[in-house]
RNA sequence: GGCGGAGUAGCUCAGUGGUAGAGCAGGGGACUCAUAAGCCCUUGGUCACAGGUUCAAAUCCUGUCUCCGCUACCA
């Protein structure tokens, strides 16, 4: 078997403290978009979504709803996939940072780095909530009675100092600058990578990887002797504490390739080609992850592209806690799966943030899926199937035969240019232009006129009608075609109107190279019958749709 | 405070020296295949403000105002 290039990404993985809200899922489609594009194409494919599920925080929200922590996490967990699921994400493994086989993995890379000299005991000092645990001065409030916990301002913060593992991060600043200069693309967009530049040009801090008193979190290794902390039954000794979440959870990127746990599949998929992430975790997935891959002598990812937030009319941050997200049942509900993904990643530019409104969503779903794509493909296949019979119509293949054909052409490559340059929004924004074009087509054509003329005797009409619908029909499959990766559901079913089969599994998976089915004119020698005219996209009436 | 970015039509944005643009929203029209969709036309802007350079500035320079991002251990 050929070997097939390889692709390897992830999606951060989500903290499993609250039920997912789009906000978090955002990131997860657009992951999931990218990944079916290779897919499609051929490539041997690896995506990796999941949940983050260790830390002082989650004990607590566990212990708040009454719960051991592991339920409280499986709980959420479920939540998770339930959503992926209803949203038509694939991920290739849905990896939990309590799966045994990440705990191992992320125990392995303390040692490594121990065994490279690069983590020593220290003492780590700062405010110290009692219910929450150590806050850093940004997290909390200066009053004129001191410094507050905003959670808990009745509660009085205590300066504690407390006995640490740290990582030699600072050790590795000239290298991850060099990193930054020789790989420009390595993270993106620009001036996202410009940040964490300056960052690092502003000198790199040690910090802590183990945390002294928590219990919920994975078994730090190693005692403060130097030797294992592991028992002879097998179990850890609490008194070496447990791993710090950030060097617990990044490494799933690893777990997931196969890191300990099957070298071959490792060797493989590592370095990862591309890891999705939010802005707030830049510096972590930039700097901090780079470090400790290089502390345990393996290599830094190729890509890391950071997107932006979702945020409300007048700027307001979406979150959690706030309570103020867009629910994703209720976005399908509205929109369909499809829906959602469309227009959450075209009002959302995938490179920045955006203000999204319900009414901003049922606009761009209304105008490019119902008014724009949905209605050129129906009144397409209605004009095919009732001026021309069951039998669809070939598109004219000869070089400059084809208006549409040339447009085509020019089309597909700023698409695949954008999704492959994680610019999904522009990607969309290219598809659609095409989609006008067509719209314009079928006006300046007016098959209406030339159908009656036909049906009067005119052979000339006849033949012009019959390369009009024949181009618009080819023009209807390769937009469904392309836009598949965003609209996985609709792509069968719109093939299947065009009477085109859609030859990938569900994940997109299995078919031919989907730039050679996108050529224009690709299955022009196949006959197929057309199928009856079902809108795709319903429209919405604005009045009745709530939020 | 330091570094970086932004301020252009009601909204989202493109436009880095040569007569202000797109999409959406609003208004009008012709058509009728279609999901009252599509198509054509159109209203709408002292390009944040003030200086400067230039034959010519949204664009280059200086200053001011406003907003935003980063400025380390919640994740």
């Amino acid at each position: 078997m050929p070997d097939r290039p390889r692709y390897y990404l992830t999606t951060a993985i989500a903290y499993a403290n609250h039920k997912p809200g789009l906000h978090t899922l955002y990131e997860v489609i657009g992951a999931d978009v990218i990944a079916r594009w290779h897919r499609l194409k051929g490539d041997d494919t690896r995506f990796l979504t999941g949940t983050d599920e260790h830390s002082v925080n989650i004990a607590i929200r566990a212990a708040e709803e009454g719960l051991e922590p592991r339920a409280f996490v499986d709980a959420r967990v479920g939540e998770f996939t339930d959503a992926e699921g209803a949203l038509g994400i694939t991920p290739d493994r849905f990896i939990r940072t309590t799966d045994p086989d990440h705990v191992a993995a992320a125990q392995e890379m303390v040692r490594r780095a121990f065994a490279n000299g690069d983590i020593y005991l220290g003492t780590y000092e700062g405010w110290y909530c009692p219910n929450e645990g150590f806050k850093a001065n940004s997290d909390l409030h200066e009053t004129a009675a001191g410094w507050q916990c905003p959670n808990h301002p009745d509660v009085p913060l205590q300066w504690l100092t407390e006995r640490n593992w740290f990582f030699r991060l600072s050790a590795y600043q000239e290298r991850l600058e060099r990193w930054f200069l020789d790989n420009p693309g390595a993270v993106q967009p620009d001036f996202r990578r410009n940040e964490m530049l300056g960052f690092i040009r502003g000198g790199l801090e040690d910090f802590s990887i183990s945390r002294a008193g928590a219990t919920w979190g994975i078994p730090f290794p190693i005692g403060e002797d130097g030797q294992t902390a592991q028992r002879e039954d097998g179990s850890w000794d609490p008194e070496a504490g447990t791993i710090y979440v950030w060097y617990d959870a990044l490494i799933n990127y690893i777990t997931g390739a196969g890191f300990l746990s099957d070298p071959d599949a490792f060797g493989r998929w590592w370095p990862a080609d591309l890891h999705v992430i939010g802005k707030d975790i830049a510096r972590f997935h930039t700097i901090f992850w780079p470090a400790m891959l290089w502390s345990a002598g393996l290599e830094a990812p190729r890509k890391v592209w950071i997107h932006g937030f979702l945020l409300l009319r007048g700027g307001e941050r979406m979150s959690k806690s706030r309570g103020n997200i867009f629910d994703p049942h209720d976005m399908i509900e509205a929109f369909g799966s499809d829906g959602t993904r469309y227009v959450a990643l075209r009002e959302v530019p995938f490179d920045r943030d955006a203000e999204v409104s319900w009414e901003a969503f049922v606009r761009r779903y209304n105008a490019d899926l119902a008014n724009d794509f949905g209605n050129l493909v129906n009144r397409t296949v209605s004009m095919a199937g009732r001026y021309l019979g069951g039998e669809r119509p070939a598109p004219r293949t000869a070089p400059g035969a084809s208006a549409l054909g040339h447009a085509w052409s020019e089309t597909l490559p700023a698409y695949a240019e954008r999704l492959e340059g994680c610019l999904l929004h522009e990607a969309l924004a290219a598809l659609w232009d095409f989609v006008g074009a067509a719209n314009r087509f079928v006006d300046g054509e007016q098959p209406w006129v030339l159908a009656k003329a036909a049906k009067a005797g005119d052979a000339e009409a006849a033949a012009r009608l019959r390369d009009a619908l024949g181009d618009l029909v080819e023009a209807c499959r390769v937009v469904g075609l392309a836009a598949a990766p965003f609209l996985p559901q609709t792509a069968p079913r719109l093939l299947a109107q065009l009477g085109h089969s859609f030859p990938y599994g569900p994940d997109g998976n299995g078919g031919p190279p989907i730039l050679d089915e996108l050529a224009w004119g690709g299955r022009a020698a196949e006959s197929g019958t057309l199928g009856f005219p079902e809108p795709l996209f319903p429209r919405l009436d604005v009045e009745s749709v709530e939020g």
